[in-house]
DNA sequence: GCCTGGCCCTGTACCGTTCT
DNA sequence: AGAACGGTACAGGGCCAGGC
């Protein structure tokens, strides 16, 4: 757990890495080290844009300049984007680029031209040139988004150069980039890696190097997050516009409290009204806050740290704070006492709907597909060709999971179970999934799947298999863009875009006629906790299955229910396997539950009282087995399991005699294993029913103590929903 | 001592603009 | 012209203080 609030650090160490040019040149394969291509033959054309100009001609391009360094320096940008597969270049924007860095060397002294660096020519410079270069050809200027396309690659190259060729530490800066530069501090999976932190809108000098020191501190050290930094940035920035409106001001804002006072309430207003150029609109009630309180964190920080600030920054000013800066805005802000936001999921009906709509996103752009749903005029759609997509939202919508947890999962996030094949069914639990988990510390991110969520993994694993042959593809979800060796996850902002895209082509609606949003992801995870609660899974289960760390979040989604987690487990009394009694009271048992973190350890018919640390060896023969404990509750899921293992056994015999014309003996392995199991079950059936008719409160243990409650999603139950969901109290 | 509401951090949702 | 991005808005989840 990141500790929080912590207000003083020590100086960051400074890499280790050399990252000198000469080190990046080293790296350079012979093939690679002159700008001289053949565009349509691998390996080269995976990191050219196709283009009709120069592909068809049969010829090797050279893009040289004539001068040492900067010719070096352009085949090391390629071969590196190429390796990394992060970007692709338009050979006809590259020679432009060219021609234009070659007349801007071509200005400088005779001498100087072999060691010129392209890092020497700042984007604007190369665009001047470029546009200047563009009108002496054609006797006009290019086009807006020509300019655009020559200058994202002067913008890369130019960072790509000075980021990654020189040993200036990665907060030294004014664009922080995950994707360039591997220094940034960085947790293993980071939901927004793909935005980039600028720092160049912060105008005033004072202001951006104290603010590049609190992030860097704040990411080196782990208070704060990559996303977090990344929204804390935009809010000063309209600190930043704010005090550009005014002549100078100091870093302490004014002399006394009452100035400061006067200053930081003009920037409130300036905030609450809308300013042109910077917000149209006014900013909202909260975002207004949002910005108040980073900018209340920022000055808490600054005078916290302000010798060292000093030192950084070569701002004295900052040694000039007093206590007054820890309370520029005044602490009497009361929110209105809003009542907590409507849980809202989908419906079975609903769900069912969208389910059948998937097919639009699974078909390929080119094809045509026809959905038919019941009460319901066929429709034909265009495919939208994003597959992958499809599965990650199937995934979503039977595991209840977060849409980060899903995409950034490992290549291989299953562990099979050692179940016994013969036992599989199609809503059996068959394996373990890990997702990845960041936003709540010290959950363990794994949870049992069945079969349905299996098989969408093994789709996934051959598609990336087949999309990337011969590379290492370190996630399930690969990134579709800019992401040529598969190395990138999928980012949440591709993924929710195309489920928006899906959303304008279906355009479904639930009975009130509102739009039922794929994109509403969020949706799914509620959904999932309804359905779970609703089938009478018990709170503590959910929370755990949820990855909540305490029950409070998940007791939102069991209002429908009438008993606390407690109150639910403390009413039954456990049984062991062989039907006596265990010698723990209930109190015991529940904080056994709770101390062991892992949802695997609550069976679909009781509990599994192994301490976590033991490994079980009795495979998936539960119900024999000692550290096997159920109660009440369960009791009409022994009866039913009772029932189906003797039609199971009946079946088997019948089989047996069929195939070899004699009785299934009683010796055999499977029958005696089965019988074990019936005979347990009859005695923690007898034992549970003399149970239940002592006890008052449970009185038709499972049946009437219970609230009567719908089943969302069963289809054994009400028989619409396509979604075979592991439900955690059947026969596993 | 317990309960509750508010605050803070972090992630998700949405929309208009920019890029390719 | 469709995909990606940037900025804004807001929801989810942990935690703590203040009221009883």
């Amino acid at each position: 757990m990141v500790q929080k609030n912590i207000l003083t650090f020590p100086t960051i160490p400074e890499p280790a890495l050399s990252r000198s040019w000469e080190t990046a040149w080293e790296k350079v394969p012979a093939e690679w080290q002159e700008p001289v291509y053949r565009l349509d033959r691998a390996p080269n054309n995976r990191v050219f844009v196709r283009n009709s100009n120069y592909l068809y001609s049969n010829k090797t391009y050279d893009y040289r300049t004539g001068h040492t360094l900067a010719d070096q320096e352009l085949a090391w940008y390629i071969y590196t984007i190429w390796s990394e597969g992060t970007l692709k270049v338009d050979p006809a924007m590259l020679r432009w680029y060219v021609t234009s860095t070659q007349a801007l060397i071509d200005r400088q002294p005779a001498e100087m031209r072999d060691t010129y660096s392209l890092a020497n020519i700042e984007p604007y410079m190369l665009i001047k040139e470029a546009a200047r270069a563009f009108y002496e050809r054609n006797e006009r200027y290019p086009s807006p988004n020509n300019l655009k396309n020559v200058e994202s690659i002067a913008k890369n190259l130019y960072q790509h150069l000075t980021v990654r060729c020189s040993d200036t530490p990665w907060y030294e800066h004014d664009v922080w980039n995950m994707r360039l530069d591997s220094r940034i501090p960085r947790r293993e999976n980071e939901p927004h890696a793909e935005r980039v932190i600028s720092l160049e809108q912060l105008t005033q000098t004072w202001l951006k190097e104290a603010a590049r020191f609190w992030f860097s501190q704040a990411l080196t050290y782990g208070y704060y997050t990559w996303t977090s930094v990344a929204s804390r940035v935009t809010y000063l920035n309209y600190f930043s516009r704010f005090l550009a409106t005014y002549e100078h001001t100091p870093a302490t804002l004014g002399e006394s409290l009452g100035s400061i006072r006067k200053l930081t309430t003009a920037f409130t207003d300036y905030l609450k009204n809308p300013v042109e150029g910077c917000h149209e609109n006014a900013l909202s009630e909260t975002t207004i806050g949002s910005v108040t309180s980073t900018l209340q964190r920022f000055y808490e920080f600054a005078y916290e740290n302000k010798d060292l600030i000093t030192e950084t920054t070569h701002t004295e000013a900052w040694l000039n704070l007093t206590a007054d800066h820890t309370r520029l805005f005044p602490t009497y802000r009361r929110k209105k006492k809003g009542k907590a936001h409507p849980v809202t999921f989908f419906t079975s009906d609903e769900l069912t709907l969208m389910l059948a709509h998937l097919d639009v996103l699974k078909t390929p752009m080119t094809q045509q597909v026809t959905v038919q749903t019941p009460g319901a005029e066929p429709a034909t759609f265009t495919g939208l060709g994003d597959e992958q997509a499809a599965r990650a939202w199937m995934i979503q919508a039977l595991t209840g999971r977060r849409a980060s947890e899903i995409l950034m999962m490992d290549y291989q996030p299953l562990t099979m179970l050692d179940v016994d094949p013969e036992k599989i069914q199609e809503d059996s639990f068959i394996a373990r999934m890990t997702y990845q988990q960041t936003k709540v510390d010290g959950v363990e991110p794994t949870i049992l799947v069945d079969v349905a969520v299996v098989n969408i993994i093994k789709e996934q694993q051959a598609y990336v298999e087949e999309k990337y042959p011969g590379l290492e593809h370190p996630y399930l979800f690969p990134n579709p863009r800019a992401n040529f060796t598969g190395s990138r996850p999928r980012s949440y902002r591709s993924y929710a875009d195309t489920l928006k895209r899906l959303d304008a082509t279906v355009k479904l609606t639930n009975k009130a006629g509102e739009p039922l949003r794929f994109s509403q992801t969020h949706r799914l995870r509620h959904t999932r906790a309804t359905e779970l609660l609703n089938n009478g899974v018990p709170v503590h289960v959910v929370q755990r299955y949820l990855g909540h760390r305490s029950p409070e979040m998940t007791m939102r989604y069991a209002e429908t229910l009438a008993a606390t987690a407690e109150a639910e487990f403390l009413r039954y009394k456990k049984v062991g396997s062989d039907g006596r009694d265990l010698g723990l009271s209930a109190k015991d048992l529940l904080e056994i539950s709770q101390l062991d973190h892992r949802a695997d350890r609550i069976l679909p018919n009781g509990y599994c009282m192994l301490p976590p640390t033991q490994t079980c060896d009795k495979g998936n023969a539960c119900l024999p087995c000692g550290a096997f404990a159920t109660d009440a509750s369960y009791i009409q899921e022994h009866r039913d399991q009772l029932t189906r293992l003797e039609a199971l056994i009946e079946a088997r015999k019948n089989q047996y005699k069929a195939r070899r014309g004699e009785d299934m003996p009683e010796t055999n392995v499977w029958l005696t294993g089965r019988l074990r199991e019936k005979a347990s079950l009859e005695a923690i059936i007898t034992k549970l029913e003399n149970e239940a008719a002592q006890n008052k409160a449970v009185s038709g243990a499972g049946t009437s103590g219970r609230v009567a409650l719908t089943l969302l999603t069963n289809p054994a139950k009400n028989g619409t929903s396509p979604i075979v969901q592991p439900n955690l109290r059947t026969q596993r």
